[in-house]
RNA sequence: GAUUCCGUAGCUCAGUCGGUAGAGCAUUACACUUUUAAUGUAAGGGUCCCGGGUUCGAGUCCCGGCGGAAUCACCA
């Protein structure tokens, strides 16, 4: 609770709250109360099996009441859906005594209560499914107002609550009161559960490693910081779990993968949490080659566990998730933008072509970040069709084995869909010699005030020399894949809690906690 | 971190030129035994985000702060 004084409404529900202990009923009763059906399977099956449906025990959440003297109706919300129900003052008060109905059901319970009801589903003159109810028990009081959004007869919903702080902060609150919220993490559940599913059918093995590090490695990015107390030592909320996984290639696995949250201390806006999924899978023995075929037979049926097809609307694009994805290199991509062959271009000419197309660049840019910026800027909006984009350059990828037959590039590849990168995979560098250079160039580039240059890890590097497999991983953005399929424009309406600054009421209160 | 916009009843929102704080829903009371954005009648409910300033007078104008959103920067 909070500081704030309580409103009109909350004094009054406090007070129904006593006179129903008055009246001798418990406002949270202890004893389970026997579900026998959902909102969902009566409105899916009543009209064609009715005897089902003449003993239904059902619990759900009360979100609006027509009440007309003697009868009323109202609507329960359950875990899956909304029904109407209908209660009548004689029938659940079939004796002389009227207290139930005229009491308890008419004044005491309100908008937002929890019950539990039995009795038997019929169809109005009107046309609704409804329950009709010949038992009520009230299974939860609810003390705060509930923000009562009504929808009329076309769908339309008026008063709804689109406030975002409102939404993110209470998000329990968001709900109950916005359906199609529920929706986005009921599918968000089932991209998880599928891509899990396509894994474990290929015997690899789920594992769980280190969040907190010691040496914050497997990206380039600005860690958070905390402090054991027992070793007195910094330790790192992880940035990725690449190098873990990678250890247990050097193990013997031969697929390890992990749903991790990392964290990183950046920004946040419409793509960034400050804590985010990340999935990562290795496997011994593949290249990035087969990495790319193995994630696009993944996304086609992840999209075909979800909607049955592979065709889907996002936005304002038509998406066909159907396997092979297109694969274009890095240097194609811009040369089709640009005319400039960046594979044989030095860095001054980077630069002017930078300059020529208004990008801004710094002292520090290398090859690698310059060829980034620019394809970032000119070619990844119009990635829309899943597209793989290959063979990056050796500077941004100091995990990734050198190119077969492409000096100066890397075996990498991301997988861009709808303008947004989706997944990111290498053939795993595995040559601990070459690895320890490539550390210590990111070294380098850390003197020279690149703070999101990699960490040097000599344990990695140790296991590395133990040898390590060929070995191909993919990275896949839990959160950005959820907002593509579900076409959510914003990562905070594909995490049920996201980040936002400590509301004041409860930190004041915390500093009354004794 | 920068810029712009926003903050009024439990919720959604009005509030004119600076002059007594408004509506719908929700709440309370009464009526109503098949309603569905139920209906009818009546009532209550406000730290106008916070703190300063200008003014006879500030929800309104100015300054600062807090919170949020959008865009940009960093990044996935």
């Amino acid at each position: 609770m909070t500081e704030k004084p309580l409103s009109e409404q909350e004094i009054i529900r406090r007070q129904k709250l006593q006179e129903l202990e008055n009246l001798g009923i418990n406002p949270y009763p202890p004893e389970s109360f026997l579900v026998n059906v959902t909102a969902k399977d009566i409105k899916q099956n009543y009209e064609r099996d009715k005897l089902n449906y003449k003993d239904v025990s059902i619990a759900g959440r009360i979100m609006s009441v027509r009440d007309m003297g003697k009868a009323a109706f109202a609507v329960i919300q359950d875990a899956t859906e909304k029904i109407q129900i209908y209660i009548k003052r004689d029938e659940i008060c079939p004796d002389e005594n009227k207290k139930l109905y005229d009491i308890v059901w008419k004044k005491l319970i309100d908008i937002g209560d929890i019950i539990g009801i039995k009795g038997y589903v019929f169809t109005t003159k009107t046309g609704e499914i409804t329950i009709h109810v010949l038992d009520l028990n009230l299974l939860a009081k609810s003390l705060h107002p509930l923000p009562v959004v009504k929808v009329d007869e076309s769908g339309k919903a008026h008063d709804a609550v689109t406030d975002p702080e409102f939404r993110y902060r209470q998000r329990y609150v968001d709900l109950i009161i916005n359906p199609p919220v529920k929706d986005i993490f009921i599918k968000r559940s089932k991209i998880i559960q599928s891509i899990r599913e396509f894994f474990n059918n290929k015997g690899y093995l789920e594992v769980e490693t280190p969040i907190l590090q010691a040496i914050p490695g497997g990206a380039a990015a600005r860690p958070f910081v905390t402090h054991h107390n027992a070793l007195d030592t910094s330790l790192y909320l992880r940035i990725a779990n690449e190098l873990y996984l990678k250890r247990l290639i050097v193990g013997g696995f031969d697929g390890v993968y992990e749903f991790a949250k990392n964290f990183r201390n950046e920004g946040m806006d419409r793509t960034h949490n400050p804590e985010f999924t990340g999935l990562e899978i290795y496997v011994a023995y593949k290249d990035y080659v087969w990495m790319m075929e193995f994630t696009e037979t993944m996304i086609e049926k992840v999209v075909a566990d979800l909607y049955d097809t592979s065709l889907l609307e996002v936005g304002n694009n038509k998406i066909d998730f159907k396997a092979p994805f297109k694969r274009i290199s890095i240097t194609d991509a811009i040369k089709e933008k640009t005319g400039l062959d960046i594979a044989h271009a030095t860095e001054t000419e980077l630069k002017s072509l930078c300059k020529k197309h208004g990008i801004e660049t710094e002292e520090t840019m290398g090859k690698g970040k310059l060829i980034d910026e620019i394809f970032s800027i000119l070619c990844e909006k119009d990635l829309i069709q899943p597209t793989f984009v290959i063979d990056y350059p050796i500077e941004s990828s100091p995990l990734t084995k050198k190119h077969r037959n492409k000096a100066g590039f890397v075996e990498r590849f991301e997988l861009y869909i709808n303008g947004q990168e989706i997944a990111n995979a290498y053939t795993e560098l595995n040559d601990p010699i070459d690895q320890y250079q490539r550390f210590e160039e990111q070294a380098t580039l850390k003197q020279k005030g690149d703070d999101e240059a990699m960490y040097m890890d000599y344990d990695f590097i140790r296991a590395l020399a133990y040898g390590m497999p060929p070995t191909a991983g993919l990275g896949v953005g839990i959160d950005r894949l959820t907002m593509l399929l579900t076409n959510q424009h914003s990562i905070q309406e594909v995490i049920l809690f996201p980040q936002m600054r400590p509301e004041k009421i409860l930190e004041t209160e915390k500093e009354n906690i004794p």
